[in-house]
DNA sequence: AACTATTTATAAGA
DNA sequence: TTCTTATAAATAGTT
């Protein structure tokens, strides 16, 4: 905006890069301010730089009542954001964009990242009871999920192995035959008694058959 | 700043203000993208309209990420998040280099994005039984967790409308006792009668004390 | 919503 | 960072 246009990408040059981003933080700050006084529009601006340096301002109030009122705009009040809310919605169809999909995907585990840092860090940044509320029905569904899926491969694998049982008893019956067969053979042939009074494993190693 | 210099202060006029919100709202937005992509940084801009209208834009990911971010950088919310795997041992020994806790969050992230795909996707890249029997285990301990959240707070909030309760109970006997005296005073000075067989209101807004 | 006269913001240079 | 200045952008008032 001034001695030149410039192009609307990322500064490559490092030194150029960090005086234009002091330079344009001072003006958005200063915009942020000027619409809140203006309009009387409540306003919070984060801002980290590529170091991670943070930089905001909050108008009428403090960061934390901004993000308050936000989680109640957003997360409470149905109208959208909230992985919880959107995730579910997403099960009846479950046809989506791509990209949509990597931002539902994102939020989620933000969600839960939070629940996790809630549970298992020091418990400062806390959830209040709504969230509370929706990770917990969340869960719920998630393990009902888990469980169905859980039973279904419990199920297969229990016809699997009746099958095998199955398999391995036919195998069983035809080889005792054979045993009987041959005894029979042995005795027409040189008329001598065999001991056909073992008993042979009715289970046998599973590996000798591949199923 | 155009047509005249403005002041700095509400603008009273409500359609003028209405516009120049409009205006500025845009120009501050469009400002807060361009420093996030020239300078690549990473910025969340929350604007309520004095209607209470909510207006966002978060560059970089999702609003949620810049508020966990923020909170992190200013609340000094203890040492970030942990893992589903790790996360039960980690409430034993919190104790973990850096560089491994990185790892882990890696895996947590996997093993969530996995859970979700599994759980909301096709169903496609299908989770086995032993990683189904550890979400399980695992979202079980965070609903017990999550209960026990809720319950605290629950008891808190009854804990909170009881001692309400006694206070406004004793303001309740305060105030008929006072109603009491006038009314004896009176008859004393004047020997009339007065109907004080009216029910006062047991309980009154709670906005008469400040709790 | 479009138009412009001005004000403001800011890129480049020091 | 800060100052300067030429120039690009934003926008107040108007249509």
């Amino acid at each position: 905006m001034a001695r030149g246009k410039i192009q609307l990408k990322r500064i490559e040059n490092p030194v150029h890069r960090q005086v234009t981003f002091c330079k344009r933080r001072t003006g958005l700050l200063k915009k942020a301010k000027e619409l809140s006084v203006l309009c009387d529009a409540e306003i919070g601006v984060v801002i980290f730089s590529p170091q991670g340096k943070l930089f905001e301002l909050a108008t009428k109030g403090t960061m934390d009542g901004i993000i308050d009122k936000y989680m109640k705009c957003t997360g409470g009040g149905r109208g959208s954001s909230s992985a919880i809310f959107t995730a579910q919605e997403q099960l009846q169809p479950p046809n989506l964009e791509p990209k949509d999909e990597v931002n539902v995907l994102k939020r989620e585990i933000e969600m839960l990242q939070k629940g996790i840092r809630y549970m298992f860090g020091g418990g400062d940044g806390a959830m209040n009871l709504e969230e509370l509320l929706l990770l917990e029905k969340h869960l719920e569904y998630w393990i009902s999920q888990i469980r169905s899926a859980k039973m279904e491969i419990m199920l297969q694998e229990i016809q699997s192995l009746r099958n095998k049982e199955g398999v391995l008893k036919n195998a069983n019956k035809y080889l005792l035959e054979k045993i009987e067969e041959n005894n029979n053979s042995i005795l027409d042939a040189k008329f001598t008694t065999v001991d056909t009074n073992y008993s042979y494993p009715l289970t046998m190693p599973s590996e000798i058959f591949q199923f």
